[in-house]
Parts: structure tokens; C-alpha cells; sequence
DNA sequence: AGACAACTACTGCCTAGGCAGTTATATTGC
DNA sequence: GCAATATAACTGCCTAGGCAGTAGTTGTCT
């Protein structure tokens, strides 16, 4: 494969006009909304994760969970126990595999991933992309979804030696 | 103003297509393969922040960093520390408002600044944006841009209240 | 059957950020 | 000049994720 294009060198870098500093600033800023948004019912803006990964059936267990979302074992044990705290996941050892703990949603974790959290999170959005064109949108999608190939394809070569 | 157009509805919210996980899922890999680079020069991947901002003249003191970076004072004040502790940086009580630290690099801390800051967040972005055109490039700058300023202005009428 | 590998949940220990204070210093307003 | 206010750095206490290691359980291979 030929060296890509450079559109970035080491000698003149420059913070401001850097595609990484505005990803960062954007995902802080969307995470700030909704966190502030999702506080008044009781959830933070890393928790809605779960809840919404449980209801969609890609979050059986915690491991699966942890595959579904890329985040560390260890962390979503933790992120268990403080939503299981508050009430809004249950835990339930399996008998087929006494390894597992199936997880369930409790009603009002159940009321939160089908109500609040879809509201917030399509609210800051569809703030977020105020005034785009629908082809404005799906071009975002499209040039989002070609760098995240790009990256991953990183990945796969770190792994694979 | 009237309602903008609507991408997204609570009814039928899907995780994959929504902008807001593209954008979390690339931000992460991003900081992922950043951090990966970094490690092999000591650094992490939020500690290279203050060292450029510091570079750039946009961090002479802790609040001033903590302005430019948009983090918290009490964790500027922590990062400081773990820099400090790595010799990358010394603190020095101002003269004329001795409730000021003045920051400064190290050698080596410069070093970093100048050299391998520069060249892996270049070589990381470089490699995220492959096979993207000139033009992509920058309607992508412009989206991302946009969506900023929408999310920005949230923030304004939050603390106009 | 028994050794071994693989997997599940979990636990320390680390970095990291947010929020609510505290203390010392500087600025202001009277 | 002095009290009120603002600011700088810092400190607990919280959530949160990464990495390495543990105990218990299951599957595999001989």
C-alpha cells in the first residue's frame, strides 16, 4: 500500500485546525450535554450504556457486555455493581454455566432504556446536527464510519505479528 | 428559531447508525492508538495535552491550563504532579502574585513537545484520514466544526438562565 | 479419567476527570 | 484603610476505564 496522503506533518503541527482536537472537543461537549440531561433522572452519562446494551439483547452477561461496548472486564463489573446499587439491574447466577451471571433489567432500569434514554440521546443529536442537510448528515455518517475503518485496520496489524 | 429537522427520534433509536457512537467508538480508538505510541516515550495519552499547551504559551499558569484544555482545576492540579513527579515540567511560585505557579518544561519535557507529540499525533491522524480527499478532508473539518458551535450554543442558553 | 487450556466474574492498583469545598493572596468598592 | 469579593492552587470524595492477576467453572484432548 503507497503512504496516504498527509495532511498533517510533525514540523507544523497545529492544535486548533487538527481533526483530532475538534473530535475530542465534540465527543466532550456531546458527553457534557447528555450527562447534565440524564442527570435528572438519576443516571449518569456512562450508564445509560448498559441499560441500553441489556434491553437490546448485546448484553447477556457482563462479559458479553464487555465485548459489545469495548470496555474492560473489570471495569463493567464495577459498573455493575453502582447500577445494580441504584436499582436498576438485577443479577441472576446462571445454572447452566455456573461461571455466568445473567443480567435483567429491573422495571424501572427497563422504563429508563426504553423511554429516557432514546429521548436524551436523539434530543442532543438532533441539536447537535442543527441546521445539516439530510446529505450533510449522511456524509458525516460515511466519513465517520471510513476513519473508524481506517483505524481499526491499525488494530488488526498491532495484533497480528 | 424553529424546530430543526429531526435525524433521530426516541421511538426508534438504533445505537449503530447514530452519529453520537460513530463518534464515541472513533474518539476512543483514536485515543487508544495514541496512548499506544506515546507509552513507548513514557507518556500517556491526556499527559501529552498540557505539555503542548505549555509549549504553545496557552498554559504559563494552572488555571490558565485548565482554561485552555477545558478540564477541571483539581485534575490539572493532579496532572501536574504525575508530569512533575516524570521530570517534565517544574512549577515556580510567582514573584508578582504569589498565589500563581508558573509553569515551565524540562529539557526533556520540551523534547517531547517538540519532537514526539508532534509526530505521533500527526502519524495517527495521518493514517485515520488515509485514502480521504483533499475536499473530504475539509468538508469533514466544516461538519465537525458545526456540530461544535450547535453543541456550544446549548452550553451558552444553559448558563444564561 | 486427568491434565490442560479457556473462559467468567471479580479484585487490587493505576491514571484520569468532575464537583465541592479550603486556604492564601489579590482586587474591588466604600 | 478595611471589609467584601474574586481568584489561584490545592484537597477530599466520587465516577470511570485500563491492566494484571485470582478463583472457580467448563470444555478439550489424550
Amino acid at each position: 500500500m503507497a503512504t496516504p496522503k498527509k495532511f498533517y506533518s510533525a514540523k507544523n503541527y497545529k492544535l486548533e485546525d487538527s481533526i483530532g482536537y475538534l473530535l475530542r472537543m465534540l465527543t466532550q461537549q456531546v458527553s457534557r450535554e447528555v450527562e447534565k440531561r440524564m442527570a435528572e433522572h438519576g443516571l449518569t452519562d456512562a450508564q445509560w450504556k448498559p441499560l441500553l446494551f441489556i434491553r437490546q439483547g448485546r448484553g447477556e452477561t457482563a462479559a458479553d457486555l464487555a465485548r459489545s461496548t469495548c470496555i474492560d472486564t473489570g471495569a463493567v463489573t464495577r459498573m455493575l455493581d453502582r447500577i445494580e446499587d441504584k436499582g436498576l439491574i438485577q443479577r441472576v447466577r446462571s445454572e447452566q454455566d455456573r461461571r455466568v451471571v445473567n443480567l435483567a433489567l429491573t422495571d424501572e432500569g427497563r422504563q429508563l432504556a426504553d423511554k429516557v434514554v432514546p429521548d436524551v440521546l436523539a434530543g442532543v443529536l438532533n441539536e447537535t446536527l442543527a441546521g445539516f442537510s439530510t446529505a450533510e448528515y449522511e456524509q458525516f455518517k460515511s466519513l465517520l464510519q471510513r476513519a473508524l475503518q481506517n483505524i481499526g485496520k491499525l488494530e488488526d496489524e498491532g495484533s497480528a505479528s
